[in-house]
DNA sequence: ACGGCCATGTAACTGGTTACATGATTAC
DNA sequence: GTAATCATGTAACCAGTTACATGGCCGT
């Protein structure tokens, strides 16, 4: 009940199949949820039957047949809903702070390693969110962008998911120094 | 089985009691891991159990008895094999986010209030994560703690709390103005 | 007298993860 | 020929949430 937000708030806009959903989740919608295409499909399956989501079949030639959903109206007045209620707290849940937390208990080098890890997925995440934050830009400045666009939810969203990751950035590079000093090979 | 690791990683330098644990889980745990009291007390049983955890009750006056728990040698081997294997992604669920990714089909006026009310929440962690920072610098300056503290761990994961929830004010700032401008009142 | 805090728990339910299964196509 | 991508799903399990229950103490 709670996946169906989400998934109300991505397929809005652009109606999708299972699959490329599950690939928005990957990239874009991760910002701000998180969900395995297993649980995807399943919820798929039950917001159609509750006449939230339409679905018709697409044929493709050299590829299996697809479904693509998009919102009904009854969908839409969901999300209109949603949005009317208080939105739950944050939940977060990070393994790797989990490890820096218990450091001093830890095996230093491989916590290492998993900082690095994710430094270097975060940079691969910002570069991901900048293309799209451009695209959604197109030819205009941030400013002419809020004062006239119209994916300025997207655009708002995608301006957080870029401070996270930069922050993420930051954070693991003086969390490396640290180790270094207090770790030294 | 994840969970578990988070309040390994909670106890080992400090036992406590369920209910002193969720109230940590509330604020400085939060960062980087959520949970209920509920599961909590389900989940210390469990770990009690198996070995991970002691319980000792302490009697108090004008007070009911509680059951503290400390982290045994089995478990403080169980959380340094846990920093040896890779974590898993950070796992983000953030409600207002999804509000605000929908905007174009949204009730302006509630996520408006929606929104303020998360700036004004993110105040009060950053407040909390700024004391218990201070707490653990002491009259040390971050120069020197890095140099010679010993809680380094936990002075990694507040830092990266306090720098969250600074940019969720900035942010939230940044999308109220959006808002006033795109929404007229 | 009432709400909030201390302290712990059970039960029922909902949501999320993991493993498995299938089969064609495209790129190296 | 091997791996990756396209495309969808089932089943079993594990984790997380919500509602309810109890009872004394403290402050106003």
């Amino acid at each position: 009940m709670a996946l169906r937000n989400a998934v109300l708030a991505a397929l809005i806009d652009r109606e999708s199949s299972g699959y490329d959903l599950a690939k928005r989740f990957r990239v874009s919608v991760a910002n701000f949820w998180t969900s395995t295409p297993q649980q995807l499909y399943r919820e798929l399956e039950k917001m159609e039957a509750e006449g939230l989501l339409a679905a018709r079949v697409v044929k493709q030639d050299k590829r299996p047949d697809k479904r693509v959903f998009s919102v009904t109206v009854s969908g839409r007045d969901a999300l209109r809903a949603f949005t009317r209620q208080e939105p739950k707290p944050t939940t977060v849940r990070d393994e790797l702070l989990v490890q820096v937390e218990a450091l001093a208990h830890a095996d230093v080098g491989s916590v290492r390693e998993s900082i690095r890890a994710r430094i270097e997925q975060s940079r691969q995440r910002l570069d991901a969110y900048e293309k799209l934050l451009a695209e959604i830009l197109g030819a205009r400045s941030h400013d002419e962008f809020l004062a006239t666009g119209n994916r300025i939810g997207p655009y708002l969203t995608l301006s957080r998911g870029i401070s996270f990751e930069r922050e993420n950035i930051t954070w693991g590079e003086l969390a490396l120094d640290v180790l270094d000093r207090r770790y030294p090979a």
